[in-house]
DNA sequence: CTTAGAATTTGATCTAAATCAATGCCAGCA
DNA sequence: TGCTGGCATTGATTTAGATCAAATTCTAAG
């Protein structure tokens, strides 16, 4: 199993002749671009646990550096959009990003918010099946999705983690059409709060100060809703005394239990 | 790439008695139920270009008969219910079945209808995350899950072939929260209309007329919509000449460009 | 061919959430 | 310190689709 690490010095030539047609993707520092002097961010990354590298030992993710370059965006940002070629896949390593559909005469849907460990790029094929945007400060991990696709098949395990993360976000998909087709604002907003407060605590986060960094337009957009409704059911929950709201970007749960009762997790 | 056939007897014995735990599942043709003496499905199968088994060839999908059982459903048989453990997965090969999400008060989401080729339990880890029921008569190929999954370790290019589907049911999920989530009653029938179309010619079957077996409340319930609101909608297709309806259960395209432009699809 | 029961359509009414319209609340900044 | 512009909340009104209630049309069993 010993890898032997390919220098391959023209792939690298490749990226950074990528990186000038991908124009937005380095508004401010362009210096994070990946090279050969630059340590191995693999090294010290801090979602490895969470991300698909959790299967690979260090000298497998190795193989990892020469298709590797890591890409920051500001708020508000696109890293891509849809019907664009997916050429590229990312790791979200620090951040909140959405992904998000639209019809031609604006009306959105957001597909999901995207956190440190999440992989971008795994529902698609030929062409990317929604935008992305950046909610916040964003580092990502950047591939090319034939170059990702190539180590793949060498590396069965990966291939695995890739299905299961699929099969994953295939019954989250399912919840999220229950939501969507059959379910009230209330439900939905408490259903999206307990996402969030899981959320988090799969990613060593605390459970209950729940703090989110998207608006309550993105939200709306999230739950099928509109911003105004957004707002007055968060208004009545917090009403009924189940929650509490504190710099409209944080919600404390003062009791789970009637929230999940609400949510109709029973 | 030879591959021997493993004759494995006991494990048509486990599936024997499986078969009996599972009463439902034979309500009519127990005789379907796989034995020696049965001449290989696979052999003369119709939808074996369809479904995933389309990447294995004559000698490679030998392998699959020791592990495979076909089971016959009569209409509105269950065929699993979600929170069951999902230790089977299914390839349908006839009829249509519709997967589901139930909320306590009986609220119902249809999250996909089943024709010949498609698989089942592709979303499903540990339990089932929707319910399975027969919409018609139905023949399926029915795999222990665990079993298959050895398989799709032993050929990677059916591991790829799953993953692939997974991709696919991933973006076409997508597609429907922006349907669930934003578009109007009549932009949904328009577009379940087209999907239906789309699906029948992917299996080869004469796109224009539609015709489908599922009823208007299933309808509704795929497309978040009440049976009245999905009544109604045809109704002023009708009326508007886009569409005609035949027989209650077959529909006929007049104007494919103005249901595509209703439907979004611009 | 008849008939009961289910599925579908149609009509009347209601309502949850959308839309329209201010108003309030900060954060950044000259 | 007050101004500006983007969010968020709140209120008034509208409406698409739900609900309630028949009427009609299928369908399958005898």
């Amino acid at each position: 199993m010993a890898l032997r690490l390919q220098p391959a010095p023209q792939i690298l030539r490749v990226e950074a002749r990528k990186e000038k047609e991908f124009g937005t993707a380095f508004p401010c520092q362009p210096a994070v671009a990946q090279s050969n002097k630059v340590p191995f961010p693999c090294a010290t990354c801090k979602v490895r646990e969470l991300a698909f590298c959790c299967v690979l030992n260090d000298a497998e993710i190795e193989r990892f550096r020469d298709i590797l370059a890591q890409v920051r965006l500001s708020p508000r940002q696109a890293l891509f959009a849809e019907t664009e070629e997916a050429t590229r896949v990312f790791n979200v390593v620090e951040g909140t990003l959405k992904l998000f559909k639209l019809l031609p005469d604006g009306r959105r849907q957001v597909i999901g918010f995207l956190n440190p460990g999440d992989f971008i790029g795994l529902a698609d094929v030929r062409e990317y099946s929604c935008s992305a945007e950046a909610i916040t400060e964003t580092l990502l991990c950047r591939f090319p999705r034939k170059k990702l696709e190539i180590l793949l098949k060498k590396f069965p395990k990966l291939e695995a983690r890739f299905f299961d993360m699929a099969r994953n976000e295939l019954s989250e998909a399912h919840q999220k059409m229950l939501l969507l087709g059959r379910m009230t604002a209330k439900e939905r907003i408490a259903s999206f709060l307990l996402m969030l407060s899981d959320r988090a605590a799969c990613r060593g986060q605390p459970r209950n100060p729940i703090a989110f960094p998207m608006s309550r337009n993105d939200i709306g957009d999230f739950l099928g809703l509109t911003i105004e409704t957004v707002s007055r059911t968060l208004t009545r929950l917090k009403g009924t005394g189940v929650i509490s709201v504190e710099e409209n970007r944080k919600i404390i749960v003062n009791d789970q239990n009637l929230l999940e009762e609400i949510a109709g997790r029973i």
